[in-house]
Order: structure tokens, then sequence, then C-alpha cells
DNA sequence: CAGATCACTTAGAAGATAGTTA
DNA sequence: TAACTATCTTCTAAGTGATCTG
């Protein structure tokens, strides 16, 4: 099968819908989504796995689903905020307590012989700037190596190998799982004594590259033992709008009152993005604008299609403008000024270590920017205050202190979680976090055991198919909703698809909560039979529009979910993620339904680079290759992106060099015959060096227009398609260094600097041979 | 047991920077 | 040497899923 029932037609759903009168399927429909062409059908029909036929049962009915609950009001969000109120002071009392009673019933001892002794601040402090200042110098680091050798202690590192070898093999079958071995373990068998002799300077670098995937894990549940950092860093106050630049409202120069203004400014700013333009953006910004406003200023503005904020708009564009002509000196100041704000701020010390934060600047206030048809998109969102803000830390860490004159909310020393403040967002009521960088220890170790729990998927899958393709028979219609589900997710790789909340988010869904409407069965359709056809807003409200055959029973089963409903209904109405969650769990310990789309994205990637392997290509070749195997998986996973504005343009100039390059070429295998011709003639040393020179030129400019090409096909498949996502959170980095590895391409090639360094375990672990 | 809450991962867009070219 | 553009980095929204709670 193939992509040709791909789709010029993109309004296939409109056909037989009949009435319009269901909101959901309205909302979908002023929208413009982001299409797909066929080469994404195809690739999907590739991927998916075989199948078979089997003969189908009858069923019972089942009843509707309570169909009230789809319906209340919306108007609720202020009672929504008062309720987040009132609850507010409750939960803090009962986390408190929770805290409480997780530092009491943790062996004291036991803890604080942990890291008192080990990560004092005063130990850390001390570390001699010059040291590059990033890291704990050498000295602190041996000491604490050696420190950490004392029983009980449970970060300890493998150098000492050769003593621990045990339980180095022990961490490493706890992880994998695996029928493998040890070859995997390096040879880093350094003993202390040899370390010591070495040079400062490489022990720095070896600081520098801690290799905590060596090191034992926690085993209490505690994500750490010592954090300090020194809390987050503030948005700058409001500053006012120089007196030139005017706001008008009805055609005639208003002057705001700081409140209003700052916000009036986050419109102005936006003045050419399409946000503004949109009805819902306007009435939320307008309805939080006149919040800020004075009596006077209310009742003069009464329709924003009257305010005119274009000076304001104007003004930014002049300042980003004036940036970019500042001086280098000028430049290299702010430079320096954002490197030590990075330095103070952007780095915090947890059991040891220096590691990087992630996002250590507080949200600044603007206008909610919600994606697809968000019903909040243009509120306000308000400044976050010291007062706002949840620190968390070690107890015995040097606390961060509350800029001057105002205080935190709260302190607090929760070692279960990872984060090291957060606050409340006013928006969606919803908390948000500092945590650290994607290099960081604690991001690391969790990233790398998601893999190896799809590694277990991966040798138990077989049998989670068969069963579910078994419960498509069953008698119930909860475990026949389960399967098929379950089949949806595993073949197409399909989020979840919690249930969400009316009104307050935009309108997408996922697996378990497609509706009715997002798809459209088709016995027959041109040479194939039992077609599914899915059109719905997923994630981030990118559309999923595919076609795909299924299994007659599959088919049978979605006919039979379809019947009696309305367009609006669920189609598993009996199912939920929790309900499906919990089934996965009982097949295997850690499976939940997110770890199908980890497992297919990694198993497609290893394939796809097993089919593509040619190893007399070029390293562009090679690269393009690769870049083909993550654009697979990208489109399984429906990892799309809004065509770059500029995309056919650079696409021209592309084309343009190519030309050029062309031209080149055939000028130099003239000058090649020539030169050749010469020296026949000749047969000097002098001919004989000039046709060695040419060769060599054919055979540059041959490479270079063959790099240039590749480039050209690479870019122009990737046009819709976004492979960042995939390859920083579904394929296992393993395989892709394993292939590095194996056809000798340098890893360059394919992570960048901060992809080598989240992926710094798997660079450092993974040999040639390494499979998923 | 349903709904709320919390923590954390996953996501595309925007913004910043680096590299290239006119 | 500015302008352009490709790539990297940051930003923060929007998911998932575990746990809590009434």
């Amino acid at each position: 099968m193939s992509g040709d029932h791909g789709h010029g037609d993109s309004q296939v759903n409109s056909g037989s819908k009949g009435s319009d009168t269901h909101k959901h399927k309205d909302k979908h429909k002023d929208k413009e989504h982001r299409h797909k062409d066929h080469k994404k059908d195809k690739e999907r029909e590739k991927l998916k796995h075989g199948n078979s036929e089997h003969k189908d049962h009858s069923e019972k009915k089942h009843r509707d689903k309570d169909k009230e609950k789809l319906k209340h009001s919306n108007g609720s969000s202020d009672k929504h905020k008062e309720k987040h109120k009132e609850k507010d002071k409750d939960k803090e009392k009962r986390r408190e307590e929770k805290i409480k009673s997780s530092h009491v019933d943790k062996p004291k001892k036991e803890k604080e012989n942990g890291y008192v002794r080990d990560t004092s601040p005063a130990a850390i402090k001390s570390e001699p700037e010059e040291d590059n200042g990033f890291y704990p110098s050498p000295q602190h680091n041996k000491t604490s190596k050696r420190e950490y050798d004392d029983e009980e202690f449970e970060y300890k590192p493998k150098k000492v190998k050769t003593e621990h070898d045990k339980k180095a093999k022990k961490r490493k079958h706890e992880y994998e799982e695996d029928e493998e071995e040890d070859e995997d373990i390096k040879p880093k068998k350094k003993t202390k004594d040899k370390k010591v002799a070495e040079g400062k300077k490489a022990k720095k670098e070896e600081e520098e590259k801690w290799k905590w995937w060596e090191e034992e894990r926690s085993t209490d549940g505690s994500k750490w033992r010592f954090l300090e950092h020194k809390g987050p860093v503030f948005a700058p106050p409001y500053e006012r709008m120089p007196d030139k630049v005017k706001f008008y409202y009805d055609g005639k120069p208003m002057k705001l009152n700081a409140p209003a203004e700052e916000v009036a400014t986050f419109f102005g700013k936006m003045l050419d993005h399409e946000y503004t333009t949109k009805d819902i953006f306007r009435k939320n910004f307008y309805k939080d604008w006149r919040k800020e406003m004075t009596s006077e200023e209310k009742s003069k503005i009464t329709d924003l299609n009257k305010c005119n904020f274009s000076e304001m708009n104007d003004f930014f564009k002049a300042q980003s403008e004036a940036r970019k002509q500042m001086s280098k000196g000028e430049k290299l100041k702010i430079k320096e000024e954002n490197e030590r704000l990075l330095q103070e701020y952007g780095f915090c010390i947890m059991d040891n270590h220096k590691e990087r934060i992630g996002n250590f600047r507080i949200e600044p206030p603007g206008l909610f920017r919600g994606r697809g048809d968000h019903p909040k998109m243009g509120m306000l969102k308000r400044c976050i205050r010291p007062q706002d803000i949840i620190i968390n830390c070690s107890k015995d860490s040097k606390h961060p202190k509350p800029p001057p004159g105002t205080k935190w909310k709260e302190v607090r020393h929760d070692n279960k979680v990872t984060w090291l403040a957060s606050w409340t967002e006013n928006i969606q009521g919803s908390i948000k976090y500092i945590m650290l960088n994607p290099s960081s220890r604690i991001k690391g170790e969790k990233d790398w055991q998601k893999y190896e729990t799809a590694r277990r998927l991966k040798k138990c899958v077989d049998r989670i198919r068969t069963q579910y393709r078994e419960d498509w028979k069953s008698k119930e219609m909860r475990i026949r909703q389960r399967a098929v589900a379950l089949y949806f997710i595993d073949k197409l790789a399909l989020r979840a698809g919690n249930e969400k909340e009316e009104g307050e988010t935009a309108d997408t869904v996922g697996c378990c909560s497609l509706r009715v409407e997002h798809i459209k069965l088709y016995p027959k359709m041109d040479d194939q039979e039992y077609v599914v056809e899915f059109d719905f807003l997923g994630k981030d409200s990118i559309r999923y529009y595919n076609k795909i055959p299924v299994e007659k029973r599959v088919f049978k089963n979605l006919q039979l979910f379809l019947e009696n409903k309305q367009p609006e209904d669920d189609l598993f109405d009996r199912l939920n993620t929790s309900i499906l969650n919990k089934h996965l769990q009982e097949l295997m310990d850690g499976l939940t339904a997110k770890v199908f789309r980890t497992y297919n994205a990694s198993i497609t990637l290893q394939q796809q680079l097993k089919e593509l392997a040619c190893p007399d290509d070029s390293l562009p070749a090679k690269v393009l290759s690769y870049n083909r195997a993550n654009r697979a998986v990208a489109i399984l996973c429906n990892h799309q992106r809004a065509p770059p504005k500029t995309f056919e343009k650079s696409m021209q100039n592309l084309q343009t060099k190519i030309d050029e390059k062309q031209n080149q070429l055939s000028a130099a295998r003239k000058q090649l015959k020539a030169a050749k011709a010469d020296h026949k003639a000749s047969h000097d040393d002098k001919s004989k060096k000039i046709l060695e020179m040419k060769r060599k030129a054919v055979q540059r400019i041959d490479e270079q227009l063959m790099k240039l090409q590749v480039q050209a096909t690479d870019r122009e498949e990737n046009k819709q398609i976004a492979l960042g996502t995939s390859k920083l959170n579904y394929l296992d980095p393993r395989i892709s260094v394993a292939w590095c590895k194996k056809w000798v391409v340098p890893i360059e090639k394919i992570y960048n600097k901060t992809q080598r360094e989240k992926f710094a375990w798997a660079i450092d672990m993974a040999e040639k041979d390494y499979e998923f």
C-alpha cells in the first residue's frame, strides 16, 4: 500500500457529517490546520506492524454515557479562581504535614552523615574561582570521592570500579535487565592513586564531565541530599514609555497610568502578530486591561477598536533595531552581564556537583499566548513577585535571599521533588517550576530510565499485541474499547488522551479522548478495505490527519462503538487513560501509554538506520540517511512545524548555488581534460603537477556539489517536519551514538552542543553494537 | 472512586547568535 | 559590514501520569 490515498482533498471530513450544530466541530472548522502531504502517509504505511484477519463477534449493546458532563456552562472562570484561593490555605497545610512526615520518618542519622560532611556549602564555596568557576575543584572532587567510599553513602562513584565491580554490574542490570553482558562496562579502571598523579587540568576535565551514570542511584525515593541555589531572577520592573511615544484613543493622544500603560505595551508589542486580530484574544485582553485602568481611564476607553498602539509598536521595533546596531563593545557588555547573571543564578549545587539550572528566570508578565483556539488567549499573565514563590532547598544550605524588602511565600525542604522554586500561574492556576537543565544528573537518570522501560517493552510487546488482538473479541465492551485504543496507541503512536476541563483549554484530544467526529470509517476506499480516517487536533492543536486500513475486527469494533452516538460523544465511552494505564501496568511493570511512543519511535529509528545503511556513502550522504530515519520517526509521532516563512526563498538560493556549482564543475572538468592532454604531450613534471591539481579540483567541486544536493533534498523533505522533538525526547540516544560509531560519523553531525550535553551519558556508554 | 493536585515530560514558537554572503 | 539566514537556545504552553482527598 502506499500514499496514493493521501489527500489533495483535505475537506474529506465535511462530507456526511450532516448537521453542523456541534460546537466542537465548528471550532475545528475555522481553524487553519497544518497539513501533511502524501509522503507522510506513505511513511506511515511503511511503519505499521504486521496484521492479520480474524472473524468478528457480535456484541451486546452499550449504554450511552452521560452527556450532561459535556454541556455544562463555562462562564465560571471567576468562580474557578475563588475556588483556587480558598483551597490554597488548606493545600499548604496538607503539604506541610506531608513534608514534615517525610522528613521525620527518614533515618536521620544516615542522612546527616550523608551530606553534612560531604557537601557542606563551605567546602564548595572555598573552591578557587580561577578553576573555571563552574565546577568544584579537583581537590574537592577527590576529597568527596574518598568520603563517598565510606559505607552507606548511596552516591558511590564507580571510579573505584575495580573494587566495586559487583555493584557496578548490579546497577547496570537493574536498569537494563538485558541478556547483555559486561563488555559494556568500560575500562576506566583508574586507581585513585593514579588519578592523584594526574595533572590538575586532567582532573578538572574529569570533573567537568562528571559521569553520574557510573554511580549508584538513590533507592529511597529521595531526589537529592543537598541542594543549594540562589533563587530565581525576577523580571525587571516596568519602565515607562518615553513621553514622545503616545497612545491614542479615538485619534487623540492619551497618557495612561503606569499599570494600564504597561499592559497596553504588551498588546502594542504584538501588533504584528496574528493573535491581536483574533476576537477572543482581543476580548480577553481588553477585559484584563480594564482591570488595570483607573476609573477615569475606564470611563474614557470603551472600545478597543478605537485604541491605537502603533507608536508603542514602532518604539519596540526601533528598540530592537537599535539593539542590533549596537557597537561590538556594547554588545559585549550585555553579553558579559548575562554571563554574570548565569554564573550567579544559573547554577545550583546538588549533591556535590554544580549543575546547570534550566529556567532560572521568572516568566515576565505579558499576554497569555495559548496555542490553537485557546479560550484564554490574551489574558494578562501577571507579574510574579517574591511573595508568590516557594523556594525548595536543603535545610542546611545557604537559603536564597529574596530581593531586599520582600519575602518568599515559603521556604521548604522537600527532597522528594526536583524543583528549586515554584509559583502558581494566574491563567490556569497551574504550578510552574524552576528545575535543572537536561544535562543534569537528575534529568539524565530519568531519561535513561525512560529508555530502559521502553526496552523492556520491546521484550514483551509481542505478547501484549497478541493480547489486545485477543481482546478485540471480548464479550465486554470496555475491554474491546481498551484493546482498540491500545492498538491505535501502538500502531499510530497516538498520545494517551487525558480528559481536560472544557472551556479552560483549546479543544484537543488524544487517543482515549477521541470523539465520534474525529474518525470516519470507509469499508472500502479505492483498493483498500476497512479504512479509518483520523482527523483531529492533538497536543498544541497540531492537526493529526491520517487514513489507514485496519483489520476487519478493529473496523467492526469501531462501527459498534459509533452506534447511537452523536458526533461530539466520546468514541471510547468506557475508557479513560487511568483505566488504560492501570491495565498496562498489569501487563508490564512501569508500562503506561506513553511508553509505546518512546518504544515505537526508538525501534523505528533503529530499523530505519539499518535499512538505509550504505557503507560506501559519503559523510553527507550518511547524515542524510540519518536525518531520513529521524524523519520517519517525526512523521510517526506527527511532529510538525510551520514551514519557515523564508522557506521558498531559501530553497531557491540553494538551487542557485547548485547551478553555480554545476557550472564550476563542468569548467573544472574541461580544465582537467586540457591538463591531461597537456601532460600527454609534454610528459614533464610541471604538467603532471598541474594535472594532479586539476584532478583534485574536480574531485573537490564534485564533493561540494553532492553536499549541496544532499542539503537541498534534506531541507525539502523537512519542510514541515520538526526533527528536534523526537531527537530530544523519543529516540534512545544510544542508537544514534552507536550508529555514529559504526559508520565513523562524528557525533557532532548528529547532535549539537546542547544535545551532546544532554546525552553525555549515552555518548559515553554506547558502543557501536548497541541494540535498543 | 472521581476529581483535584502536583510533578514532571514533551512541544512548537520565538528570540538570540553565528555564520555566510552581497 | 550590513543584511540575511540557518541554527541554536530559550521560553513557556500543553501534555502525561501518579498521588491525594473528600
